[in-house]
DNA sequence: TGGTGGTTCTGGATCGATCAAGAACACGGT
DNA sequence: ACCGTGTTCTTGATCGATCCAGAACCACCA
């Protein structure tokens, strides 16, 4: 839509130039290098520009040129309503956006990348370097990514030959929480995941999607809880599980319900994140089942909110917003670059995995087994 | 960083095209617009590309050539993660992500613009267009954005002649929850504020501060409400009035213990946002003073935790998220560019309000003014 | 006088794509 | 044989900046 008969084209660095009588460089010069220049030169390239509504470089040839977007991309599994609802989430983007602001970088958001088939998204989109956070194996999305051969740091999953990545010890912060209910006398357990594949499915365990499982996270965790379990001498495929399509309060509480009218009832649910645990809480109220007295909750990350929940929750905490943080500065700092065409060229592979340390804290939500 | 003796430069389209034996516009056509060129050699130039590891177009010299960049700007006043924790604030971005989702743009996002000396975190981005939240009048940050001379939609303030600007009608809102608390009987009111300045000031109010504001929004509220009192034949000189610097609980509530430790205490609090109101709650829980018998409470926006809150809150509800969306859907529909030159040319100038709905919820902060 | 060094400024190549105009060829109808 | 109409592909210009090599000039010193 041109609002004057014809197109008037914004004035360039060429024109201002051009009007001033000097070179393109010397214009360049006074807005990107002033010490290039002498100070009047400078100030009157300057007053040229203010005059003419010049408002300096156009950023979009500046990086065509210099090869720098000024920007990080950050490539979320689903939509951003859901990732501000989410505090896991929205702590992991504070983290970043610390490491933006130090950087004065922008921090350009790409959502829904589990379910969106278009790779121009990912593809038309000029960032320095993308962070993808909790992605499914076989994501398009990342394929693109990985594609393009700019400086990836996935945070979480996958875990990919090559990437580097940022998360922590999944398989230690489950087994903590498990051992911590084994310690209690638990014996009949149960456990509520987050999702084994991004298709949606919400329901009992199935033994077959978690041999399929696209979700490293998810796996690393049930590894956790199970060899806990076998330690205690458990039958690991006698504990019920319920999977969760997405980590929400209110599948959380679909879960517990379902956990919790099982005969016999566990007295002890093992969730993946908090927000699941949250949930099984809620179901436990609307059976009227007491927690801690009848019924242990352990959870997963440490929200905010765990410490705020009637009873307030033990969970595994893991440094959420440094997660980010990590994540972010990784990327600036060690752009570890993969290369194009991998089977090629052996470059120094740059699959550096940086884990950061979890930590049980108990709280409320937990006490010893029920004697019946 | 490079990993190699010397960095190898990546493929380009012009490279594939040599490779083939076919002209670059073939190439580009075989990505950009396959029905340029026959199934077959499309198919060729796509597996060319896969074996030489060539992901697409370049997208900054795409934007280059064509003039689009794919995404939207969002400037926001806070840091992200304030931001993030602002439920007003995050639920406007919900509603801009809406859109950007249905065009499949890209949403970037440059935070802290009351703070921001450096031009260049604007300057250096490559958007469509620009969304400005609720800004003060004088930030360089938005100067800035007008001089890049791209479409720009602000949010809610500043209002400034010849852009584009969505929001809701402060001033009648204001006044609806004024004169709710008026036909309840109350005559003793206090008042809670946004800032009026981005300088950071928390205290009683100054009327040197509120003649001298620089927050529209803020201005028009409190004109709103005062205009209720006048018509009720209060002074609105002798109403008591306290400014915080910023919307969160936290101020909110030391506002609310400043107001309710005066004497003679307020019947009833006014507040600029929910946040601020839920301060005010918690102030009255502090300080041991029923809400609604001892004192009535009414908000602002109608977020989210508004009717959970206890009590429920009273508030004048405006639809933050459509906000979000009108605004961008606005922004990408109706690019009313500002000429660079403002003065130099009449364009028909683009100074369209959007102004949304505002409505009064009543629910349990609020009842008749006690007797005494 | 000439050489050396430093500052200030310039011209042309370059980044990697898209676009407009037109060439080459095939096909069908008269 | 000729013209018109499509389809398919190519050439050269262009988007708006930065970068490199070098020119011009001045000052200083041997």
């Amino acid at each position: 839509m041109d609002h004057g008969t014809r197109a008037r084209r914004r004035i360039t660095l060429q024109d201002l130039a051009g009007t001033l009588g000097v070179s393109k460089t010397t214009v360049s010069n006074a807005f990107s290098r002033p010490d290039q220049l002498s100070p009047e030169l400078r100030e009157r390239v300057m007053e040229a520009a203010r005059a003419a509504g010049y408002a300096g470089p156009n950023p979009v040839a500046r990086m065509l040129r210099t090869g720098r977007a000024g920007a990080l991309g950050l490539i979320l599994p689903e939509s951003l309503p859901f990732a501000l609802d989410d505090p896991a989430t929205s702590e992991l983007i504070r983290g970043i956006a610390d490491a933006c602001e130090e950087r004065r970088l922008g921090l350009l958001i790409v959502p829904g990348a589990t379910r969106a088939r278009d790779p121009r998204t990912i593809t038309d989109v000029a960032v320095d370097g993308f962070i993808a956070y909790s992605l499914p194996w076989e994501t398009p999305a990342l394929q693109h990514v990985l594609a393009r051969g700019e400086p990836v740091v996935v945070v979480d999953e996958p875990r990919i030959p090559g990437v580097a990545t940022v998360g922590v010890d999944d398989f230690a912060g489950a087994q903590l929480a498990a051992v911590h209910l084994v310690r209690l006398g638990h014996r009949r357990l149960g456990i509520v995941t987050s999702p084994f594949k991004p298709d949606g499915y919400t329901g009992r365990g199935d033994a077959a999607r978690i041999a399929s499982s696209t979700f490293d996270v998810a796996t690393r965790r049930l590894q956790g809880y199970r060899a806990a379990m076998a330690d205690a001498g458990l039958e690991v495929g006698d504990v019920p599980l319920y999977e969760c399509a997405l980590s929400d309060e209110e599948l959380g509480r679909q879960a517990g319900r379902d956990l919790l009218e099982r005969m016999p009832r566990p007295t002890a649910v093992l969730a993946m994140s908090d927000r699941l645990a949250l949930g099984v809480l809620a179901a436990a109220r609307d059976l009227r089942v007491a927690v801690p007295a009848e019924l242990s909750v352990v959870g997963f990350d440490d929200i905010p909110g765990a410490a705020a929940s009637r009873p307030s929750l033990t969970t595994v905490r893991q440094p959420l917003r440094l997660k980010g943080y990590a994540a972010a500065r990784y990327l600036l700092d060690a752009p570890g670059t993969r290369p194009p065409d991998a089977a090629a060229e052996a470059l120094p592979a740059d699959g550096d995995e940086i884990s950061l340390p979890v930590e049980l804290v108990i709280r409320r939500s937990t006490a010893g087994a029920p004697a019946a």
